[in-house]
DNA sequence: CTAGGGTTAG
């Protein structure tokens, strides 16, 4: 009855699989020796877990019959594709094997591999590209293991064994992968911080192109050393695209862009300067808005907005007009530099220049006016953008609700967490978080653990540190029932606490001569540890 | 979802 704590345990991926099929049809045409077999679906059991009873398959139970006895390969490959049960979308492609005289191409092939890659049945695809390696002659092609890649790729981050199935790739295209396959994955990799990853990847892509890669892979490339903080070795790929005779290899406007931007935030924007004057005299190349506002950002951060104002008028004078994300930037700007008046006056100036004033930049300015005491006028910007289409959304209320707890309106805020949901305004645990911190930084913990029971029961947690306050705070005000209440909420939700916050609470429960609820609490403390 | 920019939280 009483809650438990519990880890969550990740379960493996695997194909689930029905009661086995009737044993592999008695081969109706030997001589078709090229065909892919029967894929039995035992093939994906894992050793120890057959179904206890499966219903032994009478001799006359057909496997999953075809709508029609003579598919083409382009119908097969849709059934298969549009089939939302992986699992019968396996069925399917076995029991069109059973066809008289049919045998698998890339299409049927091709088209199961996407389909179980769109459930992550990582292991089934993986066993069926070594099939395919193993006895399928038929040649495969690039696209749909482009896709492949993708589908496994979960909220664009690639796992190892993708990236092993991409490494695979050569083998079953018979010719490497090309450039933008390659770019896909790095990308991947490299958004995802998959360090070993990129490396391991970036051994075998060496191998591949020996004559060096193109001016994408290695705009890439140069992203994850920047990202790595390794400068020095992203000049130094710089150093050698310049050097390369080939065209496609020539370091372009992305290349010095992303170089300028890894200077800026460094600090560097001297450099980045220097770099964008090299980047125009030498190589001849047009900087467009983006590179300038890579500039006028770094200039931004440095608190130089005369210069940044003025990299304004020279894109101007160059023929190159600024557009809202350079007007958001200095908004921006003059809002992390306390230049409120400044910040404003500019967001009139992106209007007058005839530009949309998008979400971002009204939420750019509201941020602006929070963050420097202005609260009533945020708000007040926030009506105006909602009645001018431009909807506000979590990030502009994580910014009112924001300046709200700076100003000690904490109340206001936990008013805006409880009604916007119903406005429909989709918060996320930041939003909540903020509050939170604020709650437990002025030791509130009346209101914080009205705000956690809000937040449990919306799915959200805090933040470890705020839990841990929290139940701490609550201990401290003697108000150990709310205490553990919290506890067993929070632990349901994953949440593991510090070994201090335990002693705590164990003190606490003690004091208060609970034994029986002590001696839960420890047990529940020897299952965590 | 082949490469570069502006808003929040931790």
């Amino acid at each position: 009855m009483r809650p438990r704590l519990h880890r969550t345990i990740e379960t493996p991926l695997r194909l689930r699989l029905r009661p086995p099929a009737p044993s592999p049809p008695e081969p109706h045409s030997p001589s078709h020796s090229c065909t892919l077999p029967w894929i039995s679906p035992l093939h994906y059991l894992p050793p120890s877990t057959p179904t206890s009873s499966p219903p032994p398959p009478s001799p006359t139970s057909p496997p999953p019959k075809p709508a029609t006895r003579h598919l083409t390969h382009p119908e097969a490959a849709r059934l298969i594709s549009t089939e939302p049960d992986p699992q019968r979308a396996l069925d399917l492609f076995n029991s069109l094997s059973l066809q008289p005289g049919f045998s698998h191409n890339h299409a049927t092939l091709s088209a199961l591999l996407l389909r179980l890659a769109k459930s992550r049945k990582i292991h089934a695809v993986d066993s069926l590209l070594s099939l395919i390696r193993l006895h399928h002659p038929c040649r495969l092609y690039e696209p749909p293991f482009l896709s492949l890649i993708s589908l496994l790729a979960s909220r664009f981050s690639l796992h190892e064994k993708s990236l092993d199935i991409f490494l695979s790739l050569p083998a079953l295209l018979r010719h490497k992968p090309s450039p933008k396959a390659v770019s896909t994955c790095l990308n991947l990799l490299v958004e995802s911080g998959k360090l070993d990853l990129v490396d391991k990847l970036v051994l075998h892509v060496k191998g591949w192109y020996v004559s060096g890669m193109n001016a994408c892979i290695c705009n890439i490339l140069i992203k994850h050393y920047c990202k790595v903080g390794a400068i020095e070795k992203a000049f130094e790929l710089l150093e050698e695209m310049k050097q390369s005779g080939s065209e496609d290899t020539k370091p372009n406007l992305i290349t010095y862009t992303t170089l300028m931007g890894a200077l800026c935030k460094e600090g560097k924007v001297k450099e980045a300067f220097q770099l964008f004057e090299e980047m125009i005299e030498r190589d001849r190349i047009v900087p467009d808005q983006l590179t300038y506002n890579v500039l006028t950002d770094g200039f931004c951060r440095q608190g130089q907005m005369d210069k940044a104002v003025a990299v304004l008028g020279f894109m101007r004078s160059n023929g190159c007009e600024p557009n809202k994300f350079n007007y958001s930037t200095l908004i921006n700007g003059f809002g992390k530099a306390g230049k409120v008046d400044e910040a404003k006056n500019m967001f009139d100036e992106m209007h007058r220049a005839g530009l949309q004033r998008d979400a971002v930049s009204y939420t750019t300015l509201v941020g602006c006016l929070c963050r420097n005491g202005k609260v009533d006028e945020g708000i007040e910007l926030v009506k105006e953008m909602n009645q001018r289409g431009c909807n506000a959304d979590v990030v502009t209320y994580n910014l009112v609700i924001e300046g709200l707890c700076k100003e000690g309106r904490v109340v206001e805020a936990l008013t805006l967490l409880e009604r916007l949901p119903d406005e429909g305004v989709k918060l996320n645990a930041a939003s909540y978080r903020i509050v939170m911190n604020c709650l437990c930084r002025e030791d509130d913990m009346d209101r914080a653990f009205g705000l956690l029971k809000l937040m449990l029961r919306r799915g959200f947690i805090p933040h470890f540190a705020a839990s841990n306050q929290l139940l701490v705070g609550l201990c401290n005000i003697g108000r150990v029932t709310d205490a553990t209440v919290a506890l067993y909420g929070l632990t349901e939700k994953g949440f593991v606490p510090e070994t201090g916050s335990w002693d705590r609470l164990l003190e606490s429960v003690c004091r208060e001569r609970k034994m029986q609820k002590c001696f839960e609490l420890l047990d529940d403390l020897a299952v965590v540890e």
